[in-house]
DNA sequence: CGGGGAGAG
DNA sequence: CATTCTCTCCCCG
């Protein structure tokens, strides 16, 4: 077996129309897991260019396939260099936009990946050399078997109102599709397939005042596989940090003074926790510097709805909310935590209330929600601090948890904590029989090259612009990090 | 910009 | 497993 064959192996099985090949799950123990040698040939960020053509190998495979399997193999790198560096587990889909990304990683959880594979001819597939043979696309038969309401971006309320559209009436009016009498689960393709479906009907089922803009369009690409938002970097600061409790019965003003003074404590501590940054400077110490103010409180209930004259019940989840400046008090740091929360409360929490309740009985609270927004970061030291900041923002989320979680069990000196959620139903409406990975393996490890190799880890707190590349020692070829194990199989089959 | 609806985790 | 809590994005006036 030489490398011609693998490929010839691989590429009939990425073109396969077997759907158990639909999606393929890297493992580590598969030595022709990474179907890929020559992919890392590829320049690090990219696909074959004008300016720097691929090697002839490469030709044997359609630039889509290509990418997708240098993302399968980033992934990889990713989630190993995670587990192995920070000890968390992760699961991640590729493919290619966020949608059928985001999609597709909910299979093989935990702690594995998969691949969309190809193809994703959107619209009417392509014809083979050899005949009409047409190839329907992976990404729609994937999309398609999901319920409506399972797509990111359809919420509760839009899959209510295309479900109701859907089976508002029978489909076998003119045509002859025969589906269940009534069905209940509205699949994507039943959507997508439904008579008079489109862009424009979408945009009269679910636009309307107050609805976004261009909303039927929008879901239409959605359903169609059609996502081209963009990958946002993370941003340092939030736009608001807010506390809020839930209630039973709260309708008295001694009682939401009482609620009004815990959330507003809780409030102040989580911006203590937040915002407060130890100062670098050396002259003082044990100072601590706000790294951003908040310059909006904003009050928020969601009043019980009354009770129908006939006795039932109205769910409603509307809230209500009245806003204003933020007083600057909250940000002294000589005040006590209780002196700063009752003048809040006094001084401003209390009239937003009014405002929103003006009598002073008859209302029922389910819930209180206070606010800071409109947050202005301090002159920072305006730091290459990108959105890379994970770990602290899990130890900060921890210490944060940990002062307000009643019961605690004691945490051990173990540097991680597992987070992975520990079940996860095989989705019934996702199509599972064309979601089996096609492959199963033991669970040891065998391709750990790339610690002694990349010495400085991706997590390395203070990485600043390594090139991130490394050199192969056998050919001398510069690769990506990621790259390295699959480059090596590759020198070791090539004799 | 303030108030609110919808949606993601 | 469902509910609660936190946060984001968007529309409208």
């Amino acid at each position: 077996m030489d490398v011609t064959d693998i490929v010839e192996y691989n590429q009939s099985l990425l073109n396969s129309n077997d759907p158990s090949h639909s999606f393929f799950q890297l493992d580590r123990n598969d030595p022709t897991a990474g179907f890929d040698f020559d992919a890392t040939w590829l320049p690090p960020h990219g696909y074959p260019s004008e300016t720097q053509p691929p090697p002839a190998i490469l030709g044997r495979q359609d630039v889509l396939t290509t990418r997708l399997i240098i993302g399968s193999h980033f992934a990889q790198y990713l989630r190993i260099s995670l587990e192995e560096q920070k000890g968390y587990t992760a699961t991640v889909g590729i493919s290619t936009n966020k949608l059928a990304s985001k999609l597709v990683g909910n299979l093989n959880k935990p702690r594995g990946q998969t691949t969309l594979l190809p193809p994703y001819a959107i619209n009417s597939g392509y014809a083979s050399s050899d005949g009409n043979n047409t190839l329907e696309s992976n990404l729609t038969k994937f999309l398609d078997s999901h319920d409506i309401g399972k797509i990111p971006g359809i919420g509760f309320k839009m899959a209510q109102q295309i479900r109701n559209h859907v089976l508002a009436r029978p489909p076998d009016f003119d045509t002859g599709l025969i589906y269940g009498p009534t069905k209940e689960s509205v699949t994507v393709r039943d959507v997508r397939l439904f008579p008079g479906m489109g862009p424009e009907t979408l945009e009269g089922i679910l636009g309307g005042p107050g609805a976004e803009r261009g909303i039927g369009g929008k879901v239409w690409n959605l359903i169609n596989g059609v996502d081209d938002s963009e990958v946002q970097q993370m941003r340092k600061m939030p736009y608001q940090i807010s506390i809020e409790d839930s209630y039973i019965r709260l309708d008295t003003i001694p009682q939401v003074l009482k609620e009004l003074r815990m959330l507003a404590t809780s409030l102040i501590k989580r911006m203590h926790a937040d915002l407060l940054e130890d100062d670098e400077d050396p002259e003082f110490e044990n100072t601590k510097r706000w790294i951003a103010y908040a310059k909006t409180v904003r009050l928020s209930t969601r009043p019980r709805p009354p009770l129908n004259t006939d006795g039932t019940r109205t769910r409603s989840f509307n809230r209500i909310s009245r806003s204003g400046p933020l007083p600057n008090f909250v940000f002294n740091l000589k005040e006590s935590i209780d002196a700063i929360v009752e003048k809040l409360v006094q001084e401003t929490l209390l009239s937003m209330f009014r405002k929103l309740h003006p009598q002073p009985s008859g209302w029922n609270l389910s819930l209180m929600n206070i606010c800071v927004t409109n947050l202005v970061e301090t002159a920072s030291e305006s730091s290459s601090s990108r959105g890379r900041d994970i770990s602290k923002m899990f130890k900060r989320q921890e210490t944060v948890l940990r002062e307000w979680k009643v019961e605690d069990r004691d945490v051990p000196p173990d540097p991680m904590p597992q987070k992975e959620e520990p079940y996860d139903q095989a989705e019934p409406s996702a199509g599972s029989d064309a979601m089996e990975s096609i492959m199963e393996g033991s669970e040891d490890a065998l391709c750990q090259t790339q610690n002694t190799i990349n010495d400085d880890g991706l997590w390395e707190d203070d990485d600043e612009d390594n090139e991130g590349l490394e050199r192969c020692i056998e050919c001398g070829a510069l690769l990506p990090g990621f790259a390295m194990p699959a480059h090596e199989r590759f020198h070791s089959l090539e004799e």
